[in-house]
DNA sequence: CAATTAATTCGAAATTTCTAGAATTATAGT
DNA sequence: ACTATAATTCTAGAAATTTCGAATTAATTG
């Protein structure tokens, strides 16, 4: 994972309703939770929550399946994992030497 | 470390430059680095830099020691590693369950 | 004390983000 | 076909961020 991409996955978990939603999906597990499910517990107007979920979606935070009428959200644990590797390697190299 | 404050954080390092400026001084180490020497290994417009680096203290990302006339940057180690520790606890809930 | 150096603060424009109601699309049920 | 449901897209205003030159502050040096 590179620099940018690192800074734009930061920005968007960067936003107290977009970690409230990640949040929540990881509470919901592997089989994700639907908009609806989303909007209910954290009680965001849809459109704006519609909003932050594309934005995750776009940077590879989420993953959205249609499954007709309904949309579930899966948290990408990898796209995390990532993250958090990104940061141990790149930024704590002197965390040894504390 | 609280919701808020952990978006907080995660929105500063969210932006390109100031991750950039981060993982710098996280190279530079314990002793920590000049806006200068940041200014002139980044090529970032001073006044520009000094807005970002006043973000990060304030998130309490680094500290800024003043030495007569020149100012030290320092990484805040167990800043981001409270931040880490939280995108585990928080966020990482099923990775086990890959 | 004038000049230099290091960095900040000011000010202002450009851009992006955030918000949310209204309209729209798509699917399902009657 | 009509209605209800799930969610998005449109639109637009408010707020925040980003940028950086110019002016300023603070400390050092000649």
């Amino acid at each position: 994972m590179e620099h940018d991409a690192v800074a734009a996955s930061l920005a968007e978990l960067g936003n107290s309703h977009r970690l409230a939603v990640f949040r929540f999906l990881v509470k919901a597990g592997h089989q994700g939770a639907s908009v609806g499910d989303i909007q209910k517990a954290l009680g965001i107007p849809a459109s704006t929550l519609s909003h932050h979920l594309a934005r995750m979606a776009k940077v590879g935070l989420i993953l959205q399946e249609k499954r007709s009428r309904t949309i579930i959200c899966i948290p990408e644990y990898q796209h995390l994992e990532s993250l958090i590797s990104f940061l141990r390697e790149e930024c704590c190299a002197g965390i040894s030497a504390r």
